[in-house]
RNA sequence: GGGGGAAUACCAGAGUGGCCAAAUGGGGCAGACUGUAAAUCUGCUGACGUACGUCUUCGGUGGUUCGAAUCCAUCUUCCCCCA
């Protein structure tokens, strides 16, 4: 993998570049569908290609562990020829699942024992066990196996998980360096930086995980319950540390805005659950504000679903009628939907990267910033 | 013609003397959702008021009772059985 900075804005820290993988190129900033299960819930790979004309996507180890099952995944080659999406991938490593199924784990310095949210069976997640399974699916950027602590973890909490995210970091670069790719095609592994909110220990992650040469660094821990403007104060915080020649990776955020904020700061890519996850529930994110699709106001409006929108349901389908599917529960409506906002949170980042590249960014931001933030 | 049963909020349907402005579903309206245990979850849904609350409701009318959706009489409508 290799990543290139283009340019960096006058009157900030937002950033143009290209990474280069064995799967294709990526420019940045860029925006990550996110696949858990090897599928983008509800989009053809055809159309994420065609429609919204994304570059990567995610899918989880945790996820894929435990179904299909590692074998499955080997028996097929790896993950891109099982789901057949010939562009890059990043698997993230399951260190989430460890935050967000918190009622069903223990944590160890070993790892994490858990008990699988499908069937109960108890299965052991290690840095080491990890990297292995992301080397069996295969993605072309894989990441650390971190602790995810709570947004509101209080400090000496915050302190220890760090150090365990730290001691298991180690340990995953120790396997990587033991381990060989299985299918021809390089795999980077990313570092991700945690520390709550606390920004001396955002600083000291930030400069600990440096240690290890990583292709690329990633930001955890972040929207998981703390203020956006803390947020905002953490990125800033890390990025000022973390090396300008490679690529920066903000976990699971956001919001539109959250996402024009963080490039100000410096990060050039992002996945989130949220185009998919609202679009399967009516919410609607376009240039002019957001809809909800589901409002009676729609009932009998025959406009375009999103006339400025670049994927083909933006104009082929009107509100009254995606209203309709929504509200009747059909699938369809969750395709259109979760299509419609994939397409639209690509095409935003890509008009960042236009203005970055013009460097009319600033301008740019402020002024759609305000458009995001409306409600139609 | 005779006998039996039923009428409850937008719909279905509990309730069968006070704890009932009335369970529960559905429908409707609105909100939430950030490295996906989410095609999920939450709230509201007689009127007026932020709210404690006040007022009008359980087919119609008239009674009994301190008090009625609940008991009585009668009318209306619907369903079932017999002829």
């Amino acid at each position: 993998m290799k990543f290139s900075l283009q340019h960096t804005a006058a009157a900030s820290a937002a950033r143009a570049g290209v990474i280069t993988t064995d799967h294709g190129e990526i420019q940045t900033p860029v925006f990550m569908p996110v696949g858990t299960a090897a599928t983008v819930k509800g989009i053809f790979h055809r159309d994420l290609k065609q429609e919204a004309d994304a570059t990567i996507i995610l899918a989880n180890t945790y996820h894929l562990y435990l179904r299909p099952g590692m074998e499955t995944i080997a028996a097929a080659g790896g993950v891109h020829r099982f789901s057949s999406w010939d562009r890059p991938m990043l698997t993230d490593s399951g260190g989430f699942q460890v935050f967000s199924l918190a009622g069903v784990r223990k944590l160890s310095e070993e790892g994490c024992r858990f008990s699988s949210h499908i069937d109960g069976s108890k299965h052991l997640f290690t840095p080491e066990n990890v990297i292995d399974t992301q080397r069996t699916i295969g993605a072309d950027i894989m990441m650390a196996f971190d602790e995810c602590p709570p947004g509101d973890a209080p400090r000496d909490y915050a302190a220890k998980s760090l150090e365990l995210t730290h001691r298991w970091l180690a340990r995953c670069f120790e396997q990587y360096a033991r381990t060989q790719p299985h299918y021809g095609h390089a795999q980077a592994l990313f570092p991700i930086v945690q520390g709550c909110t606390y920004p001396d220990l955002r600083e000291k992650s930030a400069r600990f995980v440096q240690q290890f040469g990583a292709e690329g660094y990633a930001i955890g821990g972040l929207a998981v319950g703390e203020p956006a403007e803390v947020m905002y104060e953490m990125i800033g915080v890390v990025n000022a540390i973390l090396p300008e020649d490679k690529p920066r990776y903000l976990m699971g955020v956001g919001t539109p805005v959250n996402i024009l904020e963080a490039i100000e700061r410096g990060v050039d890519m992002f996945d989130c659950v949220m185009p998919t996850r609202n679009g399967r529930n009516g919410m609607l994110f376009t240039s002019q504000g957001v809809v909800n699709i589901r409002n009676e106001k729609w009932k009998n409006d025959f406009s375009p679903i999103d006339p400025d929108g670049t994927a083909f349901v933006d104009h082929v389908y009107t509100r009254a009628y995606l209203r309709h599917l929504a509200i009747s529960g059909e699938m369809m409506a969750a395709q259109i939907a979760s299509l419609h906002n994939v397409a639209f949170y690509i095409w935003l980042v890509g008009e960042a990267r236009k203005h970055i590249l013009a460097d009319t960014f600033a301008a740019w931001k402020e002024e759609m910033t305000v458009k995001l933030m409306r409600r139609l």
